[in-house]
Formats: structure tokens, C-alpha cells, sequence
DNA sequence: ACCTTGACCACAA
DNA sequence: CTTGTGGCCAAGG
């Protein structure tokens, strides 16, 4: 589905995203509940669609996995910010970010 | 109005 | 770890 870019939720989305400071991150629920909603998959449908000049890889998923597709992408910006991430196997196995300590709240 | 499609979420088995 | 279920919400058919 495409989203409407001029739309005010899209718009919120965005903003809240680009407010993430470098090395940590909010779940695409967070940014949802900061708009005081609960629509998780919409926030990643507009990431998908205008994220790309946007911090993405600082909104990921509630169980700390980076957005599907993007991993390695992803890991690149992590480590050079120094994003916490959960101790153990970080290469093809897959890896986490450590949500406990790299969350943030607006 | 109903159905389907998602960079989703929570919880159970 | 994997499935499955039910919930969420915008957009399009």
C-alpha cells in the first residue's frame, strides 16, 4: 500500500524519528505510542516508504531486530555509533540490539 | 461495506 | 528456536 506523504501521521513519524539521538533506538511500537496509537505496522510502512533520508536504522523491532532487510546496513551505523548491542554472536547467526540499555524515550 | 496487504506486537504452545 | 492466533491501522481494490 502506499501511504499519503502529506499525511499528518507520516509527517509525526518522521519527526519523532529524527529526534532519535545517535546510539539509540525506539521500536516501531514506541514511535506509534508517542503519537498515541498503536499502529505499529503503519509507522513501518512509513519507514519503507520515506525513511530512506531519515535515521532508520534507530527504529527497530520490540524484540530488538533490525528492520527486515536491512541487517547488515543496519550493524554498519551501529558500530559506528556504538549502539549497544546483546553480548554473544553478532555475525550471520543475527544479532540484537540491546534494547534495555540503547531505548530511548522522547 | 468487506477483503487484503504490510521494515509490527504480544502471548501461547 | 518455530507456528499460530488475535490485535492494530492506513490505503486500495
Amino acid at each position: 500500500m502506499r501511504l499519503n506523504p502529506a499525511s499528518p501521521f507520516v509527517e509525526a513519524v518522521l519527526e519523532i524519528v529524527e529526534a532519535i539521538p545517535p546510539g539509540r533506538v525506539m521500536t516501531y511500537g514506541d514511535v506509534a505510542a508517542t503519537l498515541g496509537s498503536r499502529a505499529a505496522r503503519v509507522v513501518g510502512q512509513t519507514m519503507a516508504q520515506f525513511g530512506a533520508d531519515a535515521p532508520w536504522w534507530r527504529v527497530i523491532r520490540a524484540g530488538g531486530h533490525p528492520p527486515i532487510g536491512h541487517e547488515a546496513r543496519a550493524l554498519v551505523h551501529y558500530r559506528a555509533e556504538k549502539t549497544p548491542l546483546k553480548p554473544g554472536a553478532e555475525p550471520e547467526t543475527g544479532y540484537r540490539v540491546d534494547l534495555s540499555r540503547a531505548r530511548w524515550r522522547p
